[in-house]
DNA sequence: TACTGTGAAGTGATTCACAGCG
DNA sequence: CGCTGTGAATCACTTCACAGTA
């Protein structure tokens, strides 16, 4: 009921939220330095981004600027985490615990304030049973839909080769998690109970690719 | 000076990219299966894209269809890997040798008829003159300017903590290399002499995450 | 005054619908 | 006749410019 509060119903961009994801990193830097208002301006300046977007992209989800002063960071930070989902943390589990699954699973940018990986999933007998650099357990991929459960898993990561990742995307969706993220070169889904992002690196690397010899 | 060999001097968007990138993979798969022809409604069925888009995208090219009958597979993937630059071997080296540079660097994605990872760098005496699993040597990096040049290394991938992923694109950038995709979770560049594409995985992540609430 | 929030204008990409050709 | 290539229409996103307010 409050003016503020309510949280975008309308439909946010792909760009939009990764805007606004990228603006909320950079919020936290700013809190951090001990900054307490900042204007669209700084803002903009400070990360390359356009001052006006800025305003648009936090005039949809409520007005949380001050008119002649600019943005109180600490507010509109922990407002911001809010409306994204980003201020609670989600357990996530990665299925594939080959070289890139368990870099995946051990690195900081999965296990940061907002998620937390909970499980390995291998068929491999000889990984399963032991656990990652970091500790994270190795599971036989048939526990999978009882682990997701138990573990209050939100959202599996897909690290398999390309010809088993609509198979694991099934078991994902299946689990009942909610949110896939492949980055198996093959695209999947989509599911009517989950949401899937795929990272494909292959097309990563030869879009690249594509701007060295097309557009140079 | 052959009609159609003219390579889009046009502005290929980076979803058109994209999307021929991901239009060659499927040629390739329609050629294995012994496909001649194929119309741009089939592709499109086939591949979940819209016909007009490619039969857009293609036409931006050049024109590459017969009328009523479609696109001769083996033809149009020939031409479309010379356009887009696939159709040789791109040497790559790999900053930062830690679970995801490894990961990486041993990847069927990064090694395939496109791509050849050449070496992997790290200041972590521990790791440096060793090699990877799969082979791919780990040296040190003060030998980063010149290994690129023996190597004739054109795309660097950065795989180092946010904090040093400033340098290491400079290092590379100044080592020569055309192309630079970055895994930290910092944008980098933009640098006169290297195209950088960031593959932000904490992005990747969170962007998820917030379709989960934002529009569940 | 300095800044936000926003209607309006501008830009680019996508989709449609059909003319034209093999 | 079937399919491509493409101008026209639509749609979405970005940027501008300024009215409105603390």
């Amino acid at each position: 009921m409050t003016p503020a509060a309510r949280p975008g119903r309308e439909h946010l961009s792909e760009a939009a939220v990764l805007r606004l994801s990228l603006l909320l990193r950079s919020l936290a830097r700013l809190e951090e330095d001990g900054t307490d208002t900042v204007s669209s301006q700084a803002l903009a300046q400070r990360f390359g981004m356009n001052a006006a977007q800025i305003r648009k992209d936090l005039a949809n989800l409520g007005e949380f600027g001050v008119r002649g002063l600019g943005y109180r960071v600490a507010d509109l930070r922990a407002r911001l985490a809010s409306i994204l989902g980003l201020d609670r943390t989600r357990v996530v589990v990665v299925v594939g615990a080959g070289h890139l699954g368990q870099a995946l699973a051990d690195s900081g940018s999965f296990n940061g304030a907002s998620f937390r990986v909970a499980a390995l999933f291998d068929v491999d007998e000889r990984v399963v049973g032991g656990r990652s650099r970091t500790g994270v357990p190795i599971l036989h991929a048939g526990t999978l839909p009882s682990s997701v459960a138990s573990f209050g898993a939100e959202i599996g990561v897909i690290a398999v080769p390309a010809e088993s990742a609509a198979a694991a995307a099934a078991d994902l969706a299946a689990a009942g998690v909610k949110g896939i993220l492949n980055f198996a070169p093959a695209s999947v889904g989509p599911f009517a109970s989950a949401t899937v992002k795929n990272v494909d690196l292959t097309l990563c690397l030869e879009s690249l690719a594509v701007r060295l010899s097309a557009a140079g």
